[in-house]
DNA sequence: CGCGCCTTTGAGAGAGTTCAACTAACGTGG
DNA sequence: CCACGTTAGTTGAACTCTCTCAAAGGCGCG
């Protein structure tokens, strides 16, 4: 019996390389890919310095993508959800410029690079999708630079747990109810803050009744005051009566 | 005469599409290109939420790119010099999320993204360079991340002038003098930080003998020093003595 | 069951913002 | 060609958000 699953039958197709491929292509696509094996927590999928030789697609789990500063810090430019692609920053410099680290036990697929541009040439629609899919990297860190610049402590981890609402909803999963599988520390360097912003501000959405918060157990209470806050909309000047 | 320049002789094509390509992809993607007329200072090339329809590549002046937050600010996300390509973040939405305004007199090539597509697909070349390009785009985003996330004012300014400086000098500019096309709110609007920072911080490099600054013209005069305090050096530290 | 890492909470400090006033440069129309 | 309004830049002083430092509690994993 084949236990590997294939891109056929892959619940997060409709967010991964396969997005509008005929049958053929499909087929193409699912012959190169090369199944790896399950990652435990901490394991490094991808060392920044290596050479790239393929791209890695989150079959499940979850990681975080990381720039190394020139004095040693790490910067996190990136959480990973099942569907998500890994490794296009890598393609111009044919170096990883980040490393990739597994948040909990997680499966990856593996897609060599070159074999993926051999299919993409013969198929223009997967050549299409993977453009789609940098563009959209590309267009979502420039949002990204926007939270950082302009907003405040609080907006920024809103919009980090409302963005994480809708990813999971995209994948299935509750929007209501979720684990977060990276630490405080974690959100904090990705949202520009320290650990101790982080930790007052979830007891403060708590008290708040936006949400509920139990270890690593985020329950969403009042999902459209967070998405509004999160957009930097302050209630002050809503009193707009009718 | 034909006074509209071609990609054969642009002689910024080394950082462009042009990059790699043999004769005959050259001269299919310069049948293509639809050199647009010049652009004056303040004038509008893309406008967010409008369709996307093509690149552009600049071919001389320079410009800026914003998103337009919900409360209507703007963040600028890029500004970008001849050679660079504007719109990748386009792609995937089909509308444009970022504007696109001239910061001086200004010249750029219209590439019409449909056709640049079907061009991309006679040639590989051009299809790959074009994903460098996009990858290029995310490296340099997840840098700047770091920079916003984990530099103070003063290292993200120097980060700025040496990047620009480097940029100028890959186009064949001079790279320890140079005139700042974007205005101080700008670069600091770039840089997540006020016009009043800005303002102090270039005084005070002066005054510390990195450049010269008057007015828009910026003389570099340290650039060593500059790089390293961009990467966030500190030289009380660098008192390692032989 | 103990050690390490993660998290929470408090108090004080600092980098950069905000507010305000002034100067300089620009260009537009009288 | 000058007066005027507008925009850009500079500089000072007060404020504030978030960081830093410190200490204690809790969870999980060997």
């Amino acid at each position: 019996m084949d236990l590997s699953i294939h891109c056929q039958s892959c619940s997060f197709s409709h967010l991964c390389l396969p997005v509008s491929l005929d049958q053929a292509a499909l087929q193409s696509l699912d012959d190169i890919i090369e199944r790896k094996k399950t990652l435990q927590k901490h394991d490094v999928l991808i060392e920044s310095q290596r050479p790239f030789k393929s791209l890695y697609a989150v079959r499940s789990g979850s990681l975080k993508s990381f720039v190394t500063t020139s004095d040693g810090q790490e910067q996190i430019v990136g959480f990973h959800l099942p569907g998500d692609l890994i490794g296009f920053d890598a393609i111009n410099s044919k170096v990883h410029p980040s490393s990739s680290v597994a948040l909990e036990t997680s499966m990856v697929c593996e897609v060599p690079f070159v074999t993926l541009e051999d299919v993409a040439n013969r198929f223009p629609k997967l050549r299409s999708q993977i453009m789609h899919c940098m563009s959209d990297q590309i267009k979502q860190g420039n949002e990204l630079m926007m939270l950082l610049n302009k907003r405040k402590a609080d907006e920024r981890l809103l919009y980090f747990l409302t963005q994480l609402s809708q990813r999971f909803a995209e994948r299935g999963f509750s929007d209501k109810q979720f684990n977060l599988s990276m630490t405080r520390n974690e959100i904090g360097n990705y949202l520009g803050l320290t650990v101790e912003t982080i930790s007052r501000l979830l007891t403060r959405f708590q008290k708040d009744q936006l949400i509920k918060v139990d270890g690593k157990l985020i329950q969403i209470l009042d999902y459209p005051t967070m998405l509004a806050k999160a957009q930097g909309v302050h209630n002050e000047i809503v009193f707009l009566r009718a």
